[in-house]
DNA sequence: CTATGGCACGGATT
DNA sequence: AATCCGTGCCATAG
């Protein structure tokens, strides 16, 4: 368990400050290669049994309280909640750019999820059954997947439960694919089936994910391995397949990457490495904020290979005794990783509530300097933790983090505000006078450089009939 | 004369 | 140490 201790943990060596700063700076995504990789190859290290809220599936803190849902007891604080979530989404895959048709609908109107895939399966089925589809898709949750039974919909709709099977196939087609699904595994054959159709797949991976889910969630390849009767590093290749191409909660390759428009224009999609919500999803209620680890589990040094290592002879001491302290080492960073990612958020999620909760024109300004003082921590700390994660907002928006230190879009959003509600054309000169009104100071030359990087044109050539 | 875009400097970020 | 971004100053277009 990465128990977070007030105290941060002190770094030891140069060894262990230069891991500790390189894992601070990678995402989710990346973080979760690097895991993987280390589990694979290091026998030291050990991905053991955790236990999990039977209703959210998030990993429990060890008084074996759920910090999000079942145990109201435990929130009656009015301080936000931070922890770190150990989601066993291990094999989070990156959805696929090109699959992606029409990019402008995604970040700026926000089509729900139901609506976007009925608009794909109308044409494919008639009216009565489109009436099923419609049904099912209101009861799909947060990932995609569906709430209610096939008996259930047959009996409340009177039609035979093969039909309803029917119209959940089609729907599972549907992008993002697997959605309508009942577990997991079902969305990852899903997924798998269509993929099957247009490039090849290990014949392994369908074999495991059909007969060995619970091995396959916690990643136990040596296990996987013996079964399957196959070699550690066939596994492993299947696994990276599978947590490449496939995504056991079909609505997150959707909803739940981002597009992050890089400098070059390239758009990179990626998960969000943090997640906040409002405690039982009331507004009222103050936050929760999940830290994500991409694993499902607690990692540690084995104990057994600590006795073995004891036991050892004398050639095999040195090598193991190597392995050893890598692992030990990944995992002290990994919780120094933690404990500062989280009372980093701790201190976002304070200052920048009100953004949180009422929209990005209530965005504090701030800089990674000031927080770095509070948390006695160097600058270039704080920078490394922001620079390239992602948070996901209560109302499922997905921002960069850094957009919480970000002096300029909040002002940029206000300056379009204005020029969309202007009567005459303003020149930048009026425009910066009201934006300082408005409590942005901003130069005059400031409100001409936003306004070429929204593509506005300048005021003369700007008429109130057209627009953009 | 006013409104803008270009270039360069200095502080903040990485 | 290298880079990005907001600003100030100045030349140019209307």
């Amino acid at each position: 368990m990465f128990q977070v201790h007030t105290q941060a943990l002190r770094p030891l060596t140069t060894a262990h400050l230069a891991q500790t700063m390189t894992l601070l700076s990678l995402t989710v995504d990346e973080l979760r290669q690097e895991i993987d990789s280390e589990l694979a190859s290091n026998p030291a290290l050990e991905l053991v049994e955790e236990r999990r809220c039977p209703t959210c599936h998030r990993l429990l803190a060890d008084r074996g309280v759920c910090p999000v849902c079942s145990c109201p007891t435990s929130l009656e604080s009015d301080e936000p909640v931070v922890f770190v979530s150990q989601r066993d989404d291990f094999f989070y895959s990156k959805s696929d750019p090109d699959s992606q048709g029409d990019e402008e609908d995604f970040s700026t109107t926000a089509e729900d999820l139901p609506t976007y895939v009925m608009r794909q399966v109308a044409t494919e089925l008639d009216s009565e059954d489109r009436h099923l589809a419609a049904f099912l898709l209101t009861h799909l949750d947060d990932d995609g997947l569906l709430t209610t039974t096939v008996l259930e919909v047959a009996r409340y709709h009177h039609v035979m439960p093969s039909r309803v099977e029917h119209v959940l196939d089609v729907i599972k087609r549907a992008e993002p694919i697997g959605v309508g699904s009942r577990t997991t595994q079902e969305a990852l054959l899903a997924q798998l089936d269509v993929i099957a159709e247009t490039s090849p797949v290990p014949e392994l991976a369908r074999v495991i994910i059909e007969e060995d889910m619970e091995r396959l969630k916690k990643l136990q390849y040596s296990e996987l391995a013996r079964r399957f009767d196959t070699s550690q590093r066939k596994i492993q290749e299947v696994i990276h397949f599978i947590s490449e191409n496939l995504n056991p909660y079909p609505a997150r390759s959707h909803w739940g990457s981002v597009r992050e428009p890089t400098q070059s224009g390239v758009n990179v999609y990626q998960h969000p490495d943090i997640l906040i919500n409002y405690i039982n999803g009331d507004p009222e209620k103050p936050f929760v904020v999940e830290i994500i680890m991409p694993v499902g589990g607690m990692l540690r040094v084995s104990p057994m290979f600590r006795k073995a290592l004891r036991e050892a002879g004398e050639e095999k001491r040195e090598a193991w005794k190597s392995d050893l302290e890598r692992a030990s080492l990944l995992v002290k960073c990994l919780q120094q990783r933690n404990n500062t990612m989280q009372r980093l958020m701790q201190q976002i999620v304070t200052i920048q509530k009100d953004a949180i909760s009422h929209g990005e024109r209530q965005l504090k300004s701030v800089t990674r300097v000031e927080i770095s003082k509070i948390l006695e921590v160097h600058e270039s700390t704080i920078s490394r933790a922001v620079a390239g994660k992602t948070v996901q907002l209560p109302n499922k928006r997905i921002v960069p983090l850094s957009m919480f230190f970000d002096r300029s879009l909040n002002i940029r959003t206000v300056l379009c505000d204005l020029i969309s509600k202007e009567k005459k054309p303003l020149s930048d000169a009026e425009l910066a006078k009201l934006l300082e009104k408005e409590g942005y100071k901003v130069a005059r030359r400031t409100v001409a450089k936003y306004r070429a990087m929204e593509g506005i044109l300048p005021a003369h050539l700007r008429h109130s009939t057209v627009k953009v």
